[in-house]
DNA sequence: TAATACCAAGAAATCGTTTTCTCAACACCT
DNA sequence: AGGTGTTGAGAAAACGATTTCTTGGTATTA
């Protein structure tokens, strides 16, 4: 109930506030025996700063600002688990906010971010249309590392994967698999993942001579229930694709419930590619082809990242960009199936 | 760059500091005129107050700390949805914490607790070998939720499910389609959860006049691992079992891994019934059936409680106990899904 | 030896709020 | 009309740390 503060600690040291502050944040002109003699007296009380007061005085907070768009998303969640780890490895605390891919939401965590004084943003950007707050967010001189998307007017620190060539290795591994006729279920092209995963899409069309169609060319948000809603148009089209690209797991997963409605055999009727694994991704039916993101260095690279601005705010911005890897399962009817099933037995 | 201060609110507004003070915190006697003044100014100068200067000088934090045992567990992962939505809906921000299963970090993160003046916290325990931390949490005076688990020692406001009515349930469903020979594998009975939900298996099986069979229950840390490695155990029996309940989600999907290696065909050689949902539960192979907990619920509850606590110090001690609900789908080989087929054609 | 530089440690100011204290103005009552 | 509450608002203290300022003592140098 008492809570113990640095000046009980001092007097019962029989030294000074200042004396105690210089041994808490181990300034080098301190003499050993008092040192020794206020440690004591801190193990003896048990106390523990309070970070509130040292955060108002000392204005460099040891809180870094999540904001993540979306917490319900597996890949997010490996994500966050990297920067976590990484950010309490250097004694950081977190404060994590879910914006819901809802604009007002996001507006709301930016101001909390703001009177939390935070030392730096780790800043999944949502779609704002009026892209108001970020500016003033910026001025405000906070550090911020933009993560997954980009936001294409601000320059920014950023940390992501390169899409174009992640969507480029799913779209061509189905070409070189026999399919031609490739749906796609993207995200918004106000989406950087969206933009650049279609771009990769469309690219790898292009090097196999195959026109891009766009009635194969889904858009939805990026949540199940668009990926299910963009399969069943798909499925409905007059000559159904042969082979589909989702852009995300959530829509992949979607789109997986709505084949199984649809009774369709995957990869029979239709093979399937994803953007994102999951722990589980080979535990579904059947066993889903990925384009795998290394999520946990993803969030370690932005804590390092952000670590980076905070101590020196004018460096030169920096885009780290990590590579994607093509897990081979079962989804896209790939040979290697059938290898596996022979050197099974 | 150069950040507003209430001061200077009050110098512009042309009164003291202590009425913009209690302007924004909308106390009841202060002239209609300057309130007026007073936020034309703060709209204009776009002030913010500063939440660490408050928080120093009124001692309410607005801020609640949680501390997950695993994050990258999706049960956890609705939770926090939960918690997130309905803290924030009460202006209050989250710092989220991990322990990892890990009785190190726990008791390093119950510190930043302490530190950081949280208003509150929402804690998934983890096993303690010492439980020392705890106590001295208690003895601070911050108000604690427990989530999911339980510490007997301890009384304390509580949120949890029903589990041995829920383990009851499951595997009182396997008794029903006639299978006798039910594994198990569950977590160790140090987490009350583990406890329970054996207490549930061992409830149902004496209810249809069944024995506990010793050989055939397993006890595995929660995760996927653990899971994976029991039911392999499971399966070298000299017997099998011809049905398996699993004790979370997690170790389901290692179980689940495990019959798929040994090429098991589920359910028809080996039944099985997982607890906890997942939102592609149904979309696994088979599709699961499960004990489904109310996430999103459990949050919410854990928020509301834990500001009844707050606002309520000396209340009574009370447990929330939310029901669980049996979703069958196809991995028991119930008959609902032979129902299910029939009534689709 | 006197003057200067340096150093460790205490005293006091400071961070940006909230809260207590104080006081003037005004209505109310006998 | 004089005393007594009320009431609204400013002045100042307080929250618990860090940082600047100050000081007394020692080492260094001419």
């Amino acid at each position: 109930m008492p809570t113990i503060t640095l000046k009980e600690v001092a007097s019962t040291a029989g030294v000074s506030q200042a004396t105690v502050s210089r041994v808490l944040n181990n300034h080098p002109t301190v003499n050993a025996e008092l040192r020794e003699r206020v440690q004591e007296a801190i193990r003896k009380l048990g106390y523990h700063p309070n970070q509130t007061a040292r955060r108002l005085r000392a204005k460099t907070s040891n809180v870094i600002g999540l904001i993540i768009s979306d917490i319900q998303n597996p890949y997010f969640i490996s994500i966050i688990r990297g920067i976590e780890d990484t950010a309490y490895a250097q004694q950081m605390s977190i404060i994590l906010c879910n914006s819901d891919e809802d604009a007002g939401k996001q507006e709301m965590y930016l101001r909390v971010m703001q009177s939390e004084h935070v030392a730096g943003l780790i800043y999944v950007p949502t779609p704002d249309p009026t892209g108001m707050v970020i500016h003033t967010l910026l001025e405000t001189g906070i550090p911020i590392i933009l993560l997954d998307r980009v936001l294409d007017e601000i320059e920014l620190d950023i940390v992501k994967v390169d899409n174009v060539q992640g969507a480029y290795d799913a779209v061509a591994h189905l070409l070189e698999l026999g399919y031609r006729r490739i749906g796609t279920i993207m995200s918004v092209p106000e989406l950087t993942t969206g933009k650049e995963r279609y771009e990769g899409y469309c690219k790898a069309l292009k090097a196999f001579g195959v026109g891009v169609d766009t009635s194969l060319v889904k858009i939805a948000d990026s949540r199940s229930e668009g990926g299910y809603r963009m399969a069943n148009e798909l499925l409905s089209l007059p000559q159904r694709p042969d082979a589909i690209f989702v852009g995300n797991n959530l829509m992949t997963l979607g789109t997986l419930r709505a084949l199984h409605e649809a009774n369709v055999d995957i990869p029979g009727e239709i093979a399937l590619v994803g953007f994102d694994d999951m722990p589980w991704s080979g535990d579904l039916r059947p066993p889903l082809t990925v384009i795998s993101q290394p999520t946990y260095e993803l969030g370690r690279e932005a804590v390092q990242l952000l670590q980076r601005r905070i101590t020196q705010p004018d460096a030169p911005h920096r885009t780290v960009t990590l590579q994607t890897q093509l897990i081979i399962r079962e989804s896209c009817g790939s040979k290697v199936r059938r290898k596996k099933d022979n050197e099974k037995r």
